[in-house]
DNA sequence: GACGAGATTCGAATCGGTTCGACTACGTAG
DNA sequence: CTACGTAGTCGAACCGATTCGAATCTCGTC
C-alpha cells in the first residue's frame, strides 16, 4: 500500500511513481499507464505524514475556536463551517483547536509541533497574547476580528462601528431622539472584545453627531436575558423610541419581551441591528438590520491566508466588511407622543 | 529547531534525546537536565509529521461533519464541540471533513491518506456507505447515530423510539387522547434518517399501546415551518390536546404560532418532546423533555473510539442512551372539553 | 580476579514519500 | 560523423523523528 509496492507491481522504481503522479518529470505514457492501472486496483493515495515530512507542509490549516465550553454562537458556528467548506474546496484539511485559555496544549501542539500551513484565528481579543505567539513563531496566520493594534496583520472584521453607526442614522432619519444600544455581555467588553466596543464607539458617535440621547446596556449572551434586559429598559427608559442591537442571541428573548408587554413594531418601537440574515428573517416582523456575511468571511479569510502562506513576506491585507442594511419590517417613524 | 539541533547543543546522540523524552530507556539525570534546559532555552517540540510517520500514528481523530451548506443544528454543534474538547482532553487533534454529498474529497483524503487515527460519523443514515467505506480500510470508527444493521460497528445514540415512547406515556398518564408528533422534515425521513424513522416508530407503537389517537406530521427543520405546523395543526385537528416533538429547530416557530394563536400552554395544549436543556429551557413555559446530553454523548464518541483504536479487534460496543424526562411547565393534565 | 546485570550512550536502520544527479537512447543540428 | 539536447528512467540522499543492537562502564558477587 506504500510507493513502492506501487513501483514493483509496475515494474518501475518509485521514483518513476512519483514523477507520474506529480507530472515534474516526463514519464512516458505506456509507463503512466501502467502506474495508473496498479493505482486504481489498490486504491493507493501518498502517505500524508511522509508527504508533509519531505515537502514541509502538511496542506492542512488550523481553525481556532473559542473553548467548547462556552456556547459557541450561531455566527461563530457560521464562520467555522464556512472555513471548513472554503478549504475543503482547496483541498485543505481543517485542525480544530479549542483556546481561550492562557497557555493551551493544544494551540502549542499546533504550530510548535508544525501541523499546520497556517492558522486562522477566531475571537480575537483587543489585546491578544495568541497573535504575539504567532508572530514569533512566524507562522502565517489571519484573523476573524482584529486587535487594537491590526498593523502588520491579516485579518477579516464587519465593521461593526459603521454598521451601529449607520442604523443609528436610519432611526434619527425616521425621527427617533431617542435609541437604546443592546449590546454583547458586560463580560465581554470587559474582556476586551472588540465588536462589543467598537460596536459602544461607533453608537456613542452617532448618537452625538445627530444630537440624539444615547443609552447603552450590555446584555448576556442568551435569550433569558434578552428578556429581562427589555424588561428593564421599557421600565427605566420609557422615553426610547428604537432599539439597535448586535446581541444575535439575545434576539429570541428580546421577541419574547415584546410580546409579553404587548409592544407593537415598528408602531411603538423601531428595531434594527446587526445580524445574521437567518436571525434577521426569523424575527416577527423581519428585522431591519446589516446582514452579516459569515459564509463569504470564512472564505475570505482562507483566500487571505492561502496568499500569506504562498508569500508570507507580501504586505498584510485586510477586509473590513460593511454590508449594506437590509430593510425589513421592524423600522418605522418615531411615535408622536 | 529539530531533535539534531537539540542533541547537538547538549553535546549527546539524537537518540539519547530521543529517550530522554519518552523515558523508554533510562538517561541519567545529569543528561536528562541538560537536555530539557536546551529544549526550554529553544521551545522545541516534535515535528508531528516525522513522529507520525515513524509511529504510523497521528494523534489525530476525523469528525465528518454535514456540509457546510445544511444549516448544523445546535444539537450537531454541540456533538462537534464536545467531540473536540474530549480530544483535546486526550491529546489529540480533531480533523473536520465536511461530507454527505457525493464529491467527497475531503472525505477520501482522510481515509487512505492515513491522517487520522480513527474517525466518528456524524448524521448517520439508516443506510450509508460512509460505514461499509469505513469498514473496508479496516479504518477504526464511531458513528454518532446508527444505522438500520449496526451489528459488528460502534455507535452512540439518543433512543429517540424509547423517548418519543415514554413522553406518550406521560402525556397519556394525564389524560391525553388524541396526541400529535412534531418530527422532523418530511426530506430526512424520505433520505433514511434514523431519529425520524425512530420517533415515528415508537410513537406509532405507544400511541397504538395505550390506545390513542395519534398524528404524526413532518416539519422542515426551521422556525418559520414550525410556525405553519401548529397553524395547520390547529386548523386540521383542534381535537388534538397534546403535542411532542423532536425537532428543535422548529421550537421558536412553534412558540410563534402558540402566542399568535393565544393558545395557554398547558391548560389548552400540552407540549413533552426531545430537546437539548438549552432549547427546552429556553421555552416559555419551559419545555417538559427528555435532555439530549450532546456534551456526555462527544465524550463517550471518542472515549469508545479510542478503545477501539487501542484494541480494533475487540467487540464492538455501543451506547443508546434515555436520559430521563425532566418535567417542567408544558405539560399538564388534558383539557375537559 | 573474572563475570554477569544493569545503566547509559551511540550509530544505523527505518517509516514513505520527493527530488537531485547520472545514465541510456534517440534525434537532430552543424 | 560528431556533438548535443531531451525524453525517460533509476539509484541514492533526504525530511525528522523512533527504536534496535551493540558498545562501554560501573557494580556486586562468587
Amino acid at each position: 500500500m506504500n510507493i513502492g509496492e506501487i513501483a514493483r507491481r509496475a515494474g518501475v522504481s518509485r521514483s518513476t511513481v512519483s514523477y507520474a503522479l506529480s507530472g515534474r518529470r516526463s514519464v512516458s505514457a505506456e509507463t503512466k499507464q501502467r502506474i495508473q492501472a496498479v493505482i486504481d486496483e489498490i486504491g493507493y493515495r501518498p502517505n500524508a505524514a511522509a508527504r508533509a515530512l519531505k515537502e514541509g507542509r502538511t496542506r492542512t490549516l488550523g481553525l481556532v475556536i473559542p473553548p467548547a465550553s462556552l456556547r459557541l454562537t450561531d455566527m461563530q458556528l457560521g464562520f467555522v463551517a464556512s472555513v471548513v467548506e472554503a478549504a475543503a474546496h482547496a483541498d485543505l484539511d481543517v485542525l480544530l483547536s479549542p483556546s481561550g485559555g492562557d497557555h493551551d496544549r493544544s494551540f502549542e501542539r499546533l504550530i510548535s509541533g508544525r501541523r499546520v500551513d497556517g492558522i486562522i484565528l477566531m475571537e480575537i481579543r483587543l489585546e491578544d497574547e495568541r497573535v504575539t505567539r504567532l508572530q514569533q513563531e512566524a507562522l502565517p496566520f489571519v484573523t476573524i476580528g482584529h486587535t487594537a493594534h491590526p498593523q502588520g496583520t491579516c485579518w477579516v472584521d464587519v465593521d461593526y462601528a459603521e454598521l451601529v453607526a449607520r442604523s443609528v442614522h436610519h432611526l434619527a432619519d425616521l425621527g427617533h431622539r431617542s435609541i437604546a444600544l443592546l449590546n454583547r455581555s458586560a463580560e465581554l467588553v470587559a474582556a476586551g472584545y472588540g465588536p462589543a466596543h467598537r460596536a459602544q464607539a461607533g453608537f456613542a458617535e452617532a448618537v452625538v453627531l445627530r444630537g440624539l440621547s444615547g443609552i447603552e446596556l450590555p446584555c448576556a449572551d442568551d435569550p433569558a436575558a434578552g428578556e429581562e434586559w427589555f424588561e428593564q429598559l421599557r421600565e427605566r427608559h420609557p422615553e426610547v423610541t428604537a432599539v439597535t442591537t448586535i446581541n444575535e442571541a439575545a434576539l429570541p428573548g428580546l421577541q419574547r419581551g415584546i410580546e409579553r408587554l404587548n409592544v407593537a413594531i415598528p408602531r411603538e418601537l423601531s428595531i434594527a441591528g446587526v445580524a445574521a440574515r437567518h436571525w434577521a428573517e426569523g424575527f416577527r416582523p423581519q428585522l431591519t438590520a446589516a446582514d452579516v456575511p459569515t459564509l463569504e468571511m470564512g472564505a475570505h479569510a482562507v483566500e487571505l491566508l492561502l496568499e500569506r502562506i504562498a508569500a508570507p513576506t507580501s504586505a498584510p491585507r485586510h477586509l473590513l466588511l460593511a454590508p449594506p442594511i437590509s430593510l425589513r419590517d421592524s423600522t418605522g417613524p418615531a411615535r408622536t407622543n
